[in-house]
DNA sequence: CTTAATTATATTGTGTACAATTAGATTTAT
DNA sequence: ATAAATCTAATTGTACACAATATAATTAAG
């Protein structure tokens, strides 16, 4: 409805108001900068939120289950998670059943923490005040592009 | 047509998969990993590129205003601007008029760039294979919700 | 049963992000 | 005109991201 008006060429295809991959950059580091402060009164930042989300729903699995949850990797996971454990959110053992395994365990202090989040939702919501319908719209969009990238760079 | 559905407890908002803010970071994420082989070809990384972007726009700005649209501070751009002039794609000097700016401008060696960088949008288009109403929609969407979020953060 | 291939995590090095601080230039108020 | 406030970049320190590589454990092949 909109598409047709826009011109298709090299030069305007460059234009930074044209890229979709732009907005959603911003919008990744605009988010990280609103919850920063949230955060910070729990001592997480906001790729350590997520992986508390992901403990709070099953206390413990292994960083690889953690990377195909989150999209991300072991350089990314293994100093981040060495983190939340010296902050004592987190265990880090070994699978005895195979070696090459960790596994990452909430501890009580962890599961503990998920009261105090449970506002963070809200004041998030509250912040970026968008209708609940917008927001179930644009989640399920972003999540359609989400499983195409994340097929499209499993196969090269 | 499907929140209403969905419930609002405390629990069920920290579920990773009811997170809006979770799948705007994975796509910043994945589009960052789906650039990087085609931009590694012109020897820049996305968010050098999109400073390239602003510029084969408008061939000279300031710091500041390459910040302001990018919604990037000084500590993120002035390391990264040291990279694109150590390779030859722009110049840094100090604006006459007003010594607290720096004027960032593109070389000969810059715009010749923009020739190759051509084909990156169509590149990229190919490998998330969407309807451009798609596309359309969606960058309109985090468009908006940009707008929302760098205004929240203006108002302390 | 041993070697080769595979798997899971860790390490290293480069490049962002950003808060907090600093330093210098300009503007404003007195 | 000068001191104070403001503005613009740069710097510092912490924490991601990720490619490339390394290491150790498991599995598969012969």
């Amino acid at each position: 409805m909109n598409d047709q008006a826009l011109p298709h060429t090299d030069e305007d295809m460059l234009l930074l108001d044209r890229q979709v991959c732009f907005p959603l950059y911003a919008a990744s580091n605009l988010l990280n900068r609103m919850y920063r402060p949230v955060l910070a009164r729990l001592n997480l930042t906001y790729p350590q939120y997520l992986v508390m989300l992901v403990l709070w729903e099953k206390a413990s699995c292994t960083v690889g289950e953690l990377g195909d949850k989150l999209f991300l990797d072991s350089g990314t996971l293994t100093p981040l998670l060495k983190r939340l454990a010296a902050n004592g959110l987190v265990n880090r053992q070994r699978d005895p059943d195979d070696e090459r395994r960790v596994i990452i365990s909430l501890t009580e202090q962890g599961k503990a923490l998920k009261q105090q989040a449970a506002i963070i939702p809200h004041t998030l919501a509250k912040s970026l005040k968008l209708e609940p319908e917008q927001v179930d719209q644009l989640r399920d969009q972003v999540q359609h592009i989400v499983a195409i990238m994340s097929h499209a760079l499993k196969q090269p």
